[in-house]
DNA sequence: GACCGTAGCTAAACCGGTATAGCTGGAGCT
DNA sequence: AGCTCCAGCTATACCGGTTTAGCTACGGTC
């Protein structure tokens, strides 16, 4: 048997006024004097009454939570530190507002869509996060059709009609490659994420723009699904190859370790034989040995800022593109002259 | 402006029967005759109702959905797989019964506290799983107070009378001890995790009594946080010591990955010098060179019988305490018999 | 003194479900 | 024939909030 928990009810009789004037003054709207609103207030702080977040959402057909949806294969996440960043930024910023998350990880996009269409049509949330962006992504449709409001994460701006949060990746290849070109590498290869992911294409397409600017001519790509076993395999295919790269871009800072780990079993030294750079920084990058030069960026912060953009398209107003700062290189032992 | 979703009032409407007769037909409960049933199933098939959660949560005084707390500063997490396939576990088994998931990280148990207190007044959720569970924990009388169902994760059952989920680290300290013991180490230390938690304390026991059973006198324990800083710096002070140790246990693979580096930095041989291993496998501990020796459980399935245990729970059925399978040590090559 | 405007409140409808008391008609029993 | 019983339904109250129409008293205006 559950505690009985005081209503508004209760409230208004123990005040003696009525369920409507209650409402008005825990909300802080006009239409009751200063003092009767003293009043209520005091008598609900000293019931303890809170909102019954499902009375609130029925009647004012809002939720008081957002969603977010990770669509990978359980196994494949879990070393990242990157969402459990981004998750603890969105609810910083979200529990100043008292929103909740709702967080869920799926196995592959249909059920990910199938869940969006679910939440829409029970009004679990009142809005969500899109990550993880594809090239012609069928979720910027489906949330616009839906009238779901959300914010893209990580998009370059500009889907159909919806906000979004992001950092310039492109600026941010472009310091790697400064990096490793002013160090003198000139056969630079990259270990590649998701082939159909948005980011994926802008930094392929970044990291050929600017290796070309450094006459860098042999920067290849190799695409992999952001798992430590294919990040293996790929540097172990590169370092193998009849002309081996000088320095390795990875993804993802997990494929890097994986990497590191292939050139030690192969005695390649790092970074005398091949550098090594990681994208995204963590305690992984740092533990190592030698410890991973890496794109270090501050997802905290990155998620509050998401997590607010949210808020003011949920206020009503106009979808926001806000652009997050570059993330930073920062060079460790990974890198240096090649040999 | 938001679509404006069908109500079971439509569809009473359509099918020209009663709201009440639409509720029960849907609910799959007697009252409504076959015929009538499979009509009021096709006209909410067409229109493609979904009940709104809200609606539901009030009057059936159930919300669909359960809450996940982790009480860590954000930056302590993020690199431990555990929670991510945890949570994808929990998930597995709740979606099954459409059953939400609230998940939050907040900094420190007050927080965590106030959030149970708010959940429980707000009626966001319906029950709650437990983890990290400390000596004498609070948590424990304040749930049973607030007359919420509860899952304890991690605790070796019998916390007053909340049901919960556990693996026996004991046996599997044992486990360890004796595969360090067979290989001939008598100097075996420990970098344990936090020293509040009840796991921590249950296998410092099993670790003492485990290391007196094989002979094995220096046993030593060293406290830390958890963190890849404590983790590196705890395994810099044993093997800078006088007599360092010859093989060393961490309470996660985090730690074990961080004093991996610091041994390479020392130049001190793994596993010639010194043997490592890691408590909870990950890719992190096959991905380092030479791979490290770690204990695997399964954390997903884990996570999938405390979610079916919470659901048991919420069912009404008295509480049980669930033993998960012993944690399995998988032999790599951090460990090997002392020079 | 009649009229108006408004601050401050009440009463009641409403959101979309679930639960329950009551109604109806036909089968079964005596 | 008269009775009970029950399946199958309807009508309505209810959950705990928000919202709106309307009422009342009071001050100001002409």
């Amino acid at each position: 048997m559950r505690v009985k928990r005081p209503t508004i009810r209760d409230i208004a009789l123990r005040a003696g006024v009525s369920k409507g004037a209650v409402s008005l003054a825990l909300n802080g709207r006009p239409g009751v004097s200063e003092e009767t609103r003293r009043r209520i207030l005091g008598v609900a702080d000293e019931l303890q009454w809170r909102p019954n977040s499902a009375a609130r959402a029925l009647s004012a057909a809002r939720a008081d939570s957002v969603g977010l949806v990770l669509a990978r294969p359980a196994r494949t996440l879990g070393v990242e530190s990157f969402f459990f960043q981004l998750i603890s930024g969105l609810q910083a910023e979200l529990s100043t507002r008292s929103v909740a998350l709702m967080f869920q990880v799926v196995e592959d996009q249909a059920a990910e869509i199938e869940l969006y269409r679910r939440w829409s049509s029970e009004q679990r949330v009142d809005g969500v996060f899109l990550v993880d962006l594809r090239v012609d992504d069928q979720r910027i449709d489906l949330v616009e059709r839906l009238r779901m409001p959300a914010v893209v994460i990580g998009g370059p701006g500009h889907h159909g009609g919806l906000a979004s949060v992001w950092a310039d990746d492109a600026a941010a290849m472009v310091s790697i490659i400064e990096h490793l070109g002013a160090l003198g590498h000139r056969r630079i290869a990259r270990v590649a994420g998701l082939p159909g992911l948005l980011h994926t294409e802008r930094r392929t397409t970044a990291f050929h723009e600017a290796a070309a600017a450094w006459g860098i001519t042999a920067a290849e790509c190799v695409a992999t699904d952001y798992t430590d076993e294919q990040g293996a395999s790929a540097t172990r295919d590169l370092l193998t190859g009849r002309t081996p790269p000088t320095a390795i871009v990875y993804d993802n800072d997990v494929m890097a370790v994986a990497g590191a780990g292939v050139a030690a079993e192969l005695g390649v030294a790092v970074p005398d034989d091949v550098s090594l750079v990681a994208w995204d920084d963590s305690p992984l990058c740092r533990l190592l040995h030698p410890p991973l030069t890496a794109l270090a960026r501050d997802t905290f912060a990155f998620g509050e800022r998401a997590a607010k953009t949210l808020l003011t398209v949920l206020d009503g107003e106009p979808p926001a593109d806000v652009e997050d700062q570059v993330p930073v290189l920062v060079p460790r032992g990974s890198t240096g002259p090649p040999r």
